[in-house]
DNA sequence: GGGACGCGAGAGAGCGCTCTCTTGACAGGG
DNA sequence: CCCTGTCAAGAGAGCGCTCTCTCGCGTCCC
């Protein structure tokens, strides 16, 4: 630790012969500074490398110029292999860095961890807080909300709390992924809905129920978390409790593979004897086989808009108090 | 922004008692407070829900407790199906979270990005910089290092630098795919290789030469980028230029998974004609037609151990340049 | 030609914390 | 009995920056 010490500000002001208030001055963009004075100020900030210490900056600004994303440890693992994850992080760090603040990543995995998500975000160490992917009713972002500090979260939050979100639309998703099933002529669709402590879970399963309930159709459910060991059981369980299916609706692109094997397993062709539609549109699907007929979600879209907000609630400016995101029905050979 | 003022540490001061350095000792530790000051202080600070201002601390510490990871952006799109970028995260951030620091993370897109990321990790905004998924030579990692800013990067640096690094031990895993081959009875064995910018597929594929020529066996090798549409061309290229292959080693699951789909389109069997083995294991590989034989590396291990060493760095301890993480070849039916 | 005004630049206070130095109290030894 | 050593707690000086206030000078108008 016994590095050269850095320039500062009264450094850069000596060498130019102004004042402290005046490299400030430049260095923060203000335009009462005359010309050649500005010039000698940038060149004594060239030639001496000075770069502002952002702690003391923070200290009298207030600000500290950073954002922070949470998200529980699960999602890194549930949905590994998904763009889920890296996507919200992607759009994020996207806008982030147009406008020229941090991303502080808290993956938030034992209680211990959450503890200290709260006591980090509570002190006001960033400017506000980014929500992904909550689980159950977190009383974190409404107790951050109460406490004014800038919060958007994904995804509408369970327990009716005022907290501005963006979701996509899972229900117009959902919806129009039943009418395909319908068009193309299926009348016994099943669906592997997602876990039903998320949003996702949730709201995928609503709007498969009432798609069937306006056709006329039985509903045919079994729960799944997500990932593809509780599609697979899932599967089994409605070809048993099911025989005559002949589509299968997976909230989840991750269930719907699972489904595709154990369907292939029991001898039942996609999609001649049963379609299948997933849900979120991975790289993977793609590639499964048959490659699979989804419904794509703008997932860096998603974690854009969800920073766009985050920024302008931050600027002071009021928002609204939900954004929804559009879905589109990626047709392969699945269904 | 008009929010209640936060408590510092002369507020609970007066409320304690005390003076404020004894407040701070409290806070910090110290062993030299007497027992009944320190529970008054304990007490004034729960009741004032008091957290202390981690940009004054930083001010006069010089440290800021938060460490950087800097990844290229292309990886959280090349890698998007993969579990590297979330499971580098994942390790990164466990350790961190024990050591009671903050991660921030920064993808390097476009050139104005990387200017950002250089500005930011020499500005010595963090206490230390990792560095995941390096493309060709980057001279950052090198320029930190020469400021005496800690610095660990994934992978054997490219272009001889004297930075620390952690890395798998992909000529090993490459080594046992190749024997695990030959073992079988497979003598036309080619490679689909990695990009040759980056230090896996560097190695991977030197892995492969020296373990083929050790056996006797000629070279065929494509060269892809590591994902599926590379993987594809490849497979279709070494069809056409050794139609008599009985094997293949893809450098990366994602271009095994497109291999074996290639295959399959040829009226290839896999792997009665033709055996696949891959590398990364990733949660895919699990479910692919057949399911695919791949070299597993520990990813979030990996990912734990650089942030350990940059902390034994930080910590003003000496560390050793080079970390090298076992890999281990996991059988199913593809080869 | 003199006073008011506008604008660019400097002076200086402080943001909330840590840490060194000093003080004060008490114990023990000569 | 005084001096010294020890240890706990307080005083106070900044860390590097921003921002308000003040000052000085040139300009314009009457």
């Amino acid at each position: 630790m016994t590095t050269a010490q850095r320039p500062t500000l009264e450094a850069v002001a000596a060498r130019a012969g102004v004042s402290r208030a005046t490299v400030s001055r430049v260095v923060n963009g203000s335009t009462t500074v005359a010309e050649p004075i500005r010039e000698a100020v940038t060149r004594a900030v060239a030639e001496l490398g000075y770069v502002p210490n952002l702690a003391a900056r923070s200290l009298v600004t207030q600000r500290t110029d950073s954002v922070a994303l949470v998200m529980p440890e699960a999602a890194t693992r549930v949905f590994s292999d998904d763009q889920v994850f890296p996507g919200i992080i992607r759009g994020v760090s996207q806008e982030l860095e147009a406008a020229d603040k941090q991303l502080v990543l808290m993956l938030a995995g034992s209680p211990a961890g959450h503890h200290r998500v709260e006591r980090y975000t509570t002190g006001r160490h960033v400017d506000g807080v980014l929500f992904a992917s909550l689980h159950g009713a977190d009383p974190l972002p409404g107790t951050l909300a109460r406490l004014g500090i800038p919060v958007v979260v994904s995804g509408r939050p369970l327990g009716d709390v005022p907290v501005p979100y963006v979701d996509v639309d899972h229900v117009a998703g959902v919806t129009a992924a039943i009418r395909h099933l319908i068009d193309s002529g299926r009348r016994r669709i099943a669906t592997i809905a997602g876990p039903q402590d998320m949003v996702a879970g949730i709201e995928r399963l609503s709007g498969y129920r009432s798609a069937v309930a306006d056709a006329g159709l039985p509903e045919l459910i079994a729960v799944g978390d997500f990932t593809r060991e509780s599609g697979s059981a899932a599967m089994r369980q409605l070809l048993t409790e099911h025989p005559d299916l002949d589509a299968v609706f997976a909230a989840s692109d991750l269930m719907a593979h699972a489904a595709l094997r154990t369907l292939r397993e029991a001898g039942r062709r996609v999609p001649e004897d049963v379609a299948v539609v997933g849900f979120d549109d991975i790289e993977t699907a793609a590639y499964t086989e048959p490659p699979l007929t989804t419904v794509r979600q703008p997932i860096v879209e998603l974690g854009r808009r969800m920073t766009r907000q985050l920024l302008r609630l931050a600027a002071g400016e009021t928002i609204e108090q939900a954004v929804m995101l559009p879905t589109e029905l990626i047709r392969r050979a699945s269904a």
